[in-house]
DNA sequence: TAGAAGTCGTGATTATTTTCACAAATCCAC
DNA sequence: GTGGATTTGTGAAAATAATCACGACTTCTA
């Protein structure tokens, strides 16, 4: 709740830097200008240095930003330090990229475990990750607060439910489906077919440059 | 080019409305109210209301919104009867995914060829899609102008600029490289490790109601 | 040490999007 | 028909986000 001035606009783009801001790290550059890392995040950079300016002066004028200074300082802000626990519900192929990605590597989130209702695929393990069965739910998910959801469209609404009385607060929803929760949970929908659709209607109708999303 | 003067945000709801009118017509209701599409697709129906105005006037006042017309309404403006073929890049879990989901069904586009590196899969099919080799990309793409990308990032930018040589407008970018390509290309990112984290950070941040993206 | 070049932080502006709120039109029950 | 209940379409306001543009300060070069 610490800091709900910060923008959602600006929020959604933080872990963008910070992942950019680790490769720059990695590549051995002490220093970065608002500029160079407009060019690699395609982000305007009076965006970036309005961004950054929500956390305070972190830049300095003539210079740019130190890398490692505001590096650490996005990992104190992201909570890289603190690791978030995630559950992953179906594993199709959709799901099994999910557990084959390695998030705990640039991340605070890791897949703890997974579900599906294939018994085939039960007891088995995907990237190190356990695969329970469905009807486990209740009894494996323990205190998991997030959840992915890549299961059918049609057991959306009612695998919600189960997540959200065994007090799951975010769900990372790539069902088709747009599912009902109470107020407190929160819903990320990222729906592949309509992120294909929407790409193909600006093409046809919207100018040809700029504003790549 | 005909309706730029749609707003984007209004744009990205398009298909989303268009969906939930398909299944409001499978399951027979021949009217629909703002209030009961809000509900449907959780978006505040002053914006539904907003976005269908932009093409004029589409509902009855005390009455709704018919959802054949709508739906026909929206077809043509989708281009529903145009089909966009597709050229998929990088045959892993996450482009196995899409070539097993049927966008056909209730889309405008159609997947109609798959590339990858990986000698095993090139000349077998997936989804009754063909997987050629990623060198035969030039001679295989043919008239396509859109592709999704789903290969490693360190790829992603040697791959881009070949797709943008041979003609392709739109990519629909899963890797989590920033692509750079000329001003007429249209680039969506999907950058699933930042939605996760983006969940993450909103959760521990951000007050617990409302604003679910 | 001086001057030129670089870069931030931010006030102000502009653009975009959402939301409120209500007149006007329509529907529907009796 | 009549009158109460609905529901649209939209002007106006509010909220959110992006961009411009420049003063202030730092760095760098010689």
């Amino acid at each position: 709740m610490d800091q709900n001035k910060i923008p959602q606009a600006t929020a959604k783009r933080l872990p963008l830097y910070y992942r950019f801001l680790n490769n720059l790290q990695l590549q051995g550059k002490t220093r970065v200008s608002s500029k160079e890392l407009s060019e690699a995040v395609k982000v305007d950079s009076a965006t970036i240095r309005r961004d950054f300016s929500y956390f305070g002066a972190l830049g300095k004028k003539g210079y740019g930003y130190n890398v490692e200074y505001l590096l650490g300082f996005f990992r104190k802000t992201l909570d890289q330090d603190e690791l978030t626990e995630v559950a992953l519900i179906g594993v199709g192929n959709l799901g099994t990229a999910f557990l084959n990605y390695n998030f705990t590597k640039n991340n605070n989130t890791k897949i703890m475990m997974a579900f599906d209702a294939d018994e085939k695929k039960v007891g088995t393990e995907i990237g190190g990750i356990p695969i329970y069965h469905i009807e486990e739910l209740e009894d494996k998910l323990g205190n998991v607060k997030v959840a992915i959801l890549t299961i059918p469209a049609a057991e959306a609404e009612r695998i919600t439910d189960r997540l959200v009385a065994k007090g799951i607060k975010g769900i990372l929803n790539f069902t088709p489906a747009r599912i009902t929760v109470p107020d407190d949970v929160r819903v990320h929908h990222i729906d592949l077919a309509i992120e294909l659709q929407s790409l193909v209607y600006f093409l046809k109708h919207y100018p040809l440059e700029s504003d790549k999303q």
